[in-house]
DNA sequence: TAAAAAAAAGGGATTTTTCCTGTTTTTTAT
DNA sequence: ATAAAAAACAGGAAAAATCCCTTTTTTTTA
């Protein structure tokens, strides 16, 4: 698949191999006005393949991948490559990371279940016209808007240090706090401080609702 | 893709399409030895689909799918159809969920990040052999076995009734159990017999092991 | 239908969690 | 070096959670 001089230039990173030949054959489909620069496994894998001189249009990224992600992918292309457009294909649909990713900037978000002629609209549009926003993204927008406010937006507001994180975790066991100012070396009130600093802000009144939080941010897995 | 003859019939179980077109183009590569049959979204799809006069060798199945899931199209594939082979191709790679697709009886768990190569082996192994077990599988197998022990093999053995479903659901809030018995119209002391009885069988020592329990294994979603 | 089992409820006590209002110590910034 | 900010720590008290053990009511089963 030799890079087409008058095609739009793209380039995939996914960590999974079949879903990436899947894309390509799709692709292949389109003709010649889409050609494949390169694939890589992750978003470490796509730094490496990256050629100053030869740089894609638009990058088709997915969001889990092992070593660097999705999100961490596309805020180091936001430093060092600023042209190049990113277009999420991801299993994940939840509102926190269509809402992330937007803020990131990417041009469009479509869902790995997609059907074959919207990755052609999508292309096309975002080659295009610089963007592909369908009504999935813009009804998740819409019910941020709506529901969470500016609430959930600001998640760099309630980011954990190592101490927060290692509490969390903590408190997703069965311990009680006196056991977990043991095993962080720490007098139980102050114990007692990270608790409440972190009711106020992650917006939770009872150490289960911390808990749950820890889970659905991937403070603690399961 | 008309049936070829001599071949393995093979069909695919899996609602992302994108993921289908993968693994269709894979298996035309491995040639004439292998036929798809056809393609479903789901179980209920894959009911309809399938023909009494010309029966698939092997199914690959997902797991995560919408109507009806991989567990319960295994579940329906053992009585209508048993001699049906299955080979999982699924994300997701849970101890729990190898055991219980294991202890339904399919024949191989590949990973959806599966090599291509391994996926013609696995077809081979499965149809010439029977199964198709690699040492991922078998890993977690002992694991289980070493660890677990009986514990977490006995699923059956902690479902809940509607009632319990219900509280544990409450008791990933931050209601009090105050709230809860009025939620239930019970008198508080019978929730706090839920909870103790939960505490129990579930082996759990407190609300946050019991809510963590609820969330693993979905009875609260995120 | 009587006995047994399961579910619901209660009394009462201890432990843990949660929430106040502070002080002391350490870190950061000017 | 010093003022300001952040982190660590405390006393005390109310609310909630947890754990005993017992009784009543309902449901199941023999």
């Amino acid at each position: 698949m030799t890079p087409h001089p008058n095609s739009i230039h793209i380039a995939l990173v996914d960590d999974h191999n079949l879903f990436r030949k899947g894309l390509v054959s799709l692709i292949d489909i389109i003709g010649d006005k889409v050609s494949i620069l390169f694939e890589a496994d992750n978003g470490l894998d796509m730094q490496k393949k990256l050629d100053s001189n030869q740089l894609p249009d638009i990058i088709l990224m997915d969001i889990n991948m092992p070593e660097m992600d999705g999100f961490e992918a596309v805020k180091w292309l936001n430093v060092h490559f600023p042209t190049i457009k990113v277009l999420v294909v991801s299993m994940i649909e939840s509102e926190e990371s269509v809402i992330k990713m937007l803020k990131l900037g990417v041009k469009g978000y479509l869902s790995k279940d997609v059907e074959p002629g919207e990755l052609e609209n999508a292309l096309d549009a975002v080659y295009h016209k610089g963007f592909y926003y369908t009504d999935f993204i813009t009804g998740k927008l819409v019910h941020t808007l709506t529901n969470g406010a500016e609430k959930d937006l600001f998640d760099e507001a309630h980011h954990l240090n190592e101490k927060e994180k290692k509490f969390i975790q903590l408190a997703c066991s069965e311990l009680t706090y006196n056991d977990i100012a043991k095993e962080m070396f720490l007098s139980p009130k102050t114990v007692d401080g990270y608790r409440n600093t972190l009711f106020e802000r992650l917006q939770v009144k009872s150490r289960v609702g911390l808990a749950l939080y820890a889970v659905k941010h991937g403070y603690v897995k399961l």
